[in-house]
DNA sequence: TCTGTGACTTTGC
DNA sequence: GGCAAAGCCACAG
């Protein structure tokens, strides 16, 4: 039974294979679990990210790299530096080099997707 | 059941 | 190439 609850975890679980390093966005994630056009819920499910450990949600930004979502965060630039700590640099909450960055989850990543 | 909201994406001008 | 508006899906009240 694929109940809507599911999409919640296949969420978590792409975010959690994201690489050290490495940023993806929500339309990727979308895309990779099988809802392309459910990008915005993508990113309504990480709200739920708070409550599961190990969720680096830092690592998900929207398509023009930017931490649109850095003020869900405890902190003011808790995201940026999270993601500073990984080695990526962030001016403005806008990621640079983003999309050498850029980890797609459709391309590299194999099939399994549950 | 219906309405409103949102950590987005795409299209149009 | 940049800004504005519409679309879309899932969840909460």
């Amino acid at each position: 039974m694929k109940s809507s609850n599911d999409f919640y975890d296949r969420v978590f679980k792409v975010v959690r294979l994201i690489p050290y390093g490495r940023v993806t966005s929500y339309g990727a994630i979308a895309r990779y679990i099988g809802a392309p056009r459910s990008s915005r819920t993508v990113g309504y499910a990480m709200n739920a990210s708070h409550n599961v450990p190990g969720i680096p949600a830092q690592r998900v930004v929207n398509r023009n790299g930017l931490l649109t979502g850095k003020h869900h965060f405890q902190g003011t630039n808790l995201m940026q530096q999270l993601l500073e700590s990984e080695g990526i640099t962030v001016i403005e909450d806008q990621i640079q080099n983003f999309k050498e960055i850029y980890w797609d989850p459709n391309l590299e990543l194999p099939d399994f997707k549950e």
